[in-house]
DNA sequence: ACACGCATTGGACTAAAGTCCAATTTATTT
DNA sequence: AAATAAATTGGACTTTAGTCCAATGCGTGT
């Protein structure tokens, strides 16, 4: 049901440009799928399909610049590539100040379209890896304890243990055990690791 | 001669805009500075100039994105509006995928504009506070000698000083000063602070 | 009541890091 | 040739951190 594969979705209420663009897309072996109206894109995606939007600006009912804004609101965020026969610069401009890859003027160049397609499908790829690695961490956050969390935000901020202990009312033995197992459970193999996993993991420092 | 103090810069072939935009900006109390000509303004900045730029798309000579091409190239790094009368979506498309931070039609909406104005002159802001921050660490980290900055790399990829010592190919003793004189050089109170600075700086780790 | 996870702590060490003082070797600069 | 910066190393300790084994007090769920 969840295409896993990264797929380019095409959003035209013309049906010949939907024939037309998915053609010159598989042409090239990339898989496509097609959608008569952004309501019905809307209906189908979640945010596990992965690839690259390509949708038409002016169409009935829900249009271009309000399909962006609802998947930006759903945090599906595939990246997007508007095409469109009679765009002005107001949409355009705010198209791209919303994130998209393009804003193409049809008749479109093929070359000019894929190149478009192949740059969202590589930032779409990025974006993916990135999100992919800071979901483990918060995975791995996720398994410690709160006051191991709470320890681990005196690690990162450079105290010592026995400072910690001091500030935690606890004893410097005990942070030693929390310590370890924060270690273990994050799998860190050295302090510079833990405070890089923090860091990308977004947790803040003290003071 | 130098003005540190942000400035928004006009690049406009007319005078009466010119004039006119003058006007509007001093009204709110903020610095302005016009250019007939993109050439003009290209002999007179520096990277110094901090504020924001608004250039007129179409101009006799330089237009406004190719100066937007030459600032890029130049380092210099002012946000930049375009403001354009006769304005196609290929342009502003390509001004946005270039960085601007608007991209208006004329008439412009005097709110319009100074909401513009005042996003471009906060991201300013921004970029200088983060630049030179940067610039400080750097200026840190050119003050150890190649053999600390050397040390460095394998303090921050998690190395223990023994396992520094066997492969530099001396003695755990040397590693120890070295991390001494790293850390009094680079500033930094704890290992976390000093695996922060290295990531802020963009030193690789090993491996 | 009993198991279990969580937080704590002690004891006894081992290992790693940091701190002073002192000293040598090797380029480079003046 | 004297001076200076850089890289090294030793010795002697003090602090910190990490490692095992063992044990206690507390809620929670069964």
């Amino acid at each position: 049901m969840i295409p896993a594969r990264p797929t380019v979705y095409v959003v035209d209420d013309d049906p010949s440009v939907r024939l037309a663009m998915e053609r010159l897309l598989k042409s090239v072996g990339l898989t496509v799928k097609t959608f008569a109206s952004a309501q019905e894109f809307l209906d189908q995606t979640t945010p596990e399909w992965s690839g690259c939007l390509i949708v038409d600006l002016r169409m009935p009912g829900i249009g271009g610049l309000d399909l962006q804004d609802q998947l930006t609101a759903r945090q599906v965020r595939l990246p997007v590539i508007f095409l469109t026969g009679y765009g002005t610069v107001p949409a355009s401009v705010r198209a791209m100040k919303a994130g998209a890859v393009d804003f193409l003027e049809k008749p479109v160049d093929d070359q000019t379209l894929l190149d478009a397609v192949h740059k969202a499908l590589e930032r779409d790829r990025g974006a993916r890896r990135n999100q992919a690695e800071i979901q483990v961490l918060h995975q791995r956050l996720a398994t410690l304890t709160p006051r191991e969390y709470e320890v681990l935000t005196f690690i990162i901020s450079g105290r010592l243990n026995k400072q910690a202990a001091a500030e935690l009312g606890t004893a410097e033995k005990t942070i030693k055990v929390h310590r370890a197992r924060i270690m273990e459970k994050l799998q860190c193999a050295s302090l510079a690791e833990l405070v890089r996993l923090a860091e990308k993991a977004g947790i803040k420092t003290l003071d």
